[in-house]
DNA sequence: GTTGATGCAAAGCATTTGCAATATC
DNA sequence: GATATTGCAAATGCTTTGCATCAAC
């Protein structure tokens, strides 16, 4: 277990907790494919996760990548956004720390930000709307300090 | 030409000019396609605009239809939009007119709403950040007044 | 009669799913 | 040993593309 891992205890307890109450399995994929994802930092695409564990030398399928994100999803342990290019990222859900994205053009780097404004402004949109807000999607796109020519 | 086509003349205008500006030609499944664009609402998906023309009694194909709508989007004379569900809509462009969504989640509704003190504060967070800003995207979604049993 | 446009079917892309083989409980 | 999981390939849904045919200039 690595050192980035190691912190993150509660992640793989809480995992193990779900997967018993669901009567899942645990198995060997299903460990490799989290320790990669929470090896890399935030905002995990599915198909760099694989790669990185095939890089690994293991022999998983890009199917059970998706499933077991998915899975992670399911048991509300990260969350899936997806970009205007088409590809969806997974990151660790900070329950109650909400945070919108700044992505890169240039490079694909990608910031977070909160904005207690922006987010009590939209709860007034939707309230002068009659709507019942469910969740909201900001994406900022630009260039960060370094594609800037 | 309908009530609803007449009054957006400086569109067919303006795709005649960009067409000949590149030397494209004037078809009449172009012709036909684009009034049946102008003729639905805002937030036209290419599927649902294929069935309107084909509605129409026109055999014009849905790759005729995605043909079209991005030789508009390159004029730009459309917007294009796309949802966390994955379709694309387009719309007809407004410059300057910047707005956002708010989408229902039971419906499939979509409203609009522009808000000048959240761009503003989006302005702030880039440059706080040092990214030069192109674009962002602000969905809102939830349930409309009518999906909320 | 050039050159761009169309229709169709095939290809892309990211993600999901069916199914027989296999690992976990 | 029952049941969930895996790997693979096939299927998805939306959109684009290749190519021979056709229409616009």
């Amino acid at each position: 277990m690595t050192e980035n891992t190691k912190s993150l205890v509660w992640f793989w307890d809480a995992l193990d907790a779900y997967l018993s109450r669901h009567q899942l399995k645990q198995t060997k994929q299903r460990k490799i494919i989290v320790s990669y994802f929470l090896k890399l930092s935030k905002h995990v695409d599915a198909e760099v996760l694989y790669r990185k564990v095939r890089g690994g030398g293991n022999k998983i399928g890009l199917a059970t990548v998706y499933r077991t994100l998915n899975l992670l999803k399911d048991a509300g342990l990260v969350d899936q956004h997806s970009f205007a290019d088409g590809r969806a990222i997974f990151e660790i859900s900070r329950p109650g720390m909400h945070h919108d994205h700044l992505v890169c053009v240039g490079c694909g780097r990608i910031d977070e930000f909160e904005n207690a404004e922006i987010e009590l402004l939209q709860k007034k949109i939707a309230l002068e709307r009659a709507y019942v807000l469910t969740s909201h999607r900001l994406d900022l796109y630009g260039r960060c300090k370094s594609c800037q020519t």
